[in-house]
DNA sequence: TCTATTCTGAAACGATTGTTTCAAAACCAA
DNA sequence: TTGGTTTTGAAACAATCGTTTCAGAATAGA
């Protein structure tokens, strides 16, 4: 009976992320996001409540794809050195495609939120390590099989790996044609092999 | 003849300083920073310009000061490893002090900013390239004397140890009692030992 | 003490912020 | 077509934003 809803809301979602992610929280206004997602304020705040409510929704997409994407780089990838690499590779490929060249928005919310949001930090902390588990265990898995050194804690490998990781993808954001990262890369994959 | 200047311009960016490392550029107000520096906005205006005056002393002064604190940690520390341990440590003793937990201000300036600012940029990134020689030049001095092995060059081991301290420095600032930073530490000086 | 100069405090500026309101439009079931 | 329900677009909301104004207070030299 109800008149049907005109707009895709995964749509909005992903371009309210764009957005979010370009420009960061704050930096970032509702009628920036009205005129992108071309959708009204009203019905902006019937679908997701308020302007923290897009933002909760947009990073939970975003964490989403984000895992996924590792996930899938895990799969792929013959073992962990080719994984690192294309781990880090990826923040140099991100910038021929869509998104925008600033590393992870998730990264980002580390940044800006800190411990401020009770819903956005737990949001974050989980992904955070979610992702470290995927990398831990393609390390443990490496130690199984001899590609990797058996003297470290897959999980302090894999922490090392992220911090290093999105040092490197914050750096790029400031200067993208940053030339240090395939050798910081090779550094870093040569932890592995302690 | 003129009626002299009732505030300490050095205090006033000493305290503006610690605003906007807590929060960030976008989400520090004039209002916040009028109230934290005691002073009146017609001062303000007058001293600095406008906020983004303000943001930019306020940013560079921070530049001094971490520059300064790292090349005594590195006059400080009788060689590389103790060095790399005293930086890292320097995450978790930030707590204890004044400072907020947030990393780096220039750090999170990278991240907020981006390339979107033609003032805040270059000085980031002469900051940044700042602080990796001197690290460059402990490691080149450990190659030297043997206390580093020689088969990085200096410079892509500074950037790599720079760009895991700052990971490492984001995720303690969303997650105070994170754990791992020990450990990660560990992992990043036997960088050192290749 | 007077005068010239500068700083301060408080008020106000227009613009923009996030948010709400509501009549008109649009749909589906009857 | 009609009736009931929901979405939409545009306008407006109060609050806050960064910023400016300016009269009065405060100083140092004459």
């Amino acid at each position: 009976m109800p008149r049907p809803r005109e707009f895709d809301k995964d749509e909005v979602i992903s371009r309210a992320m764009l957005l979010f992610w370009e420009r960061g929280y704050e930096a970032t206004s509702i009628r920036d996001l009205i005129d992108v997602t071309g959708i009204s304020s009203s019905s902006m705040y019937e679908v997701f409540g308020d302007k923290r409510g897009l933002f909760l929704v947009t990073l939970a997409r975003f964490c989403e794809l984000e895992r996924a994407q590792i996930a899938q780089m895990a799969l792929d990838e013959p073992g962990p050195d080719p994984f690192i690499n294309r781990l880090f590779g990826s923040i140099e490929h991100a910038i021929h495609s869509q998104a925008p060249a600033q590393g992870s928005l998730a990264f980002n919310a580390m940044v800006e939120f800190g411990t401020r949001d009770p819903d956005v930090t737990p949001l974050l902390l989980t992904h955070y390590f979610g992702i470290a588990q995927i990398i831990a265990d393609v390390i443990r898995q490496g130690q199984l099989d001899g590609t990797v050194s058996s003297g470290q804690d897959p999980h302090d490998l894999a922490y090392a790996i992220l911090s290093a990781l999105h040092g490197l993808a914050t750096v790029k954001g400031v200067k993208p044609d940053y030339p240090h990262a395939p050798a910081i890369t090779q550094i870093i994959i040569q932890l592995l092999h302690l």
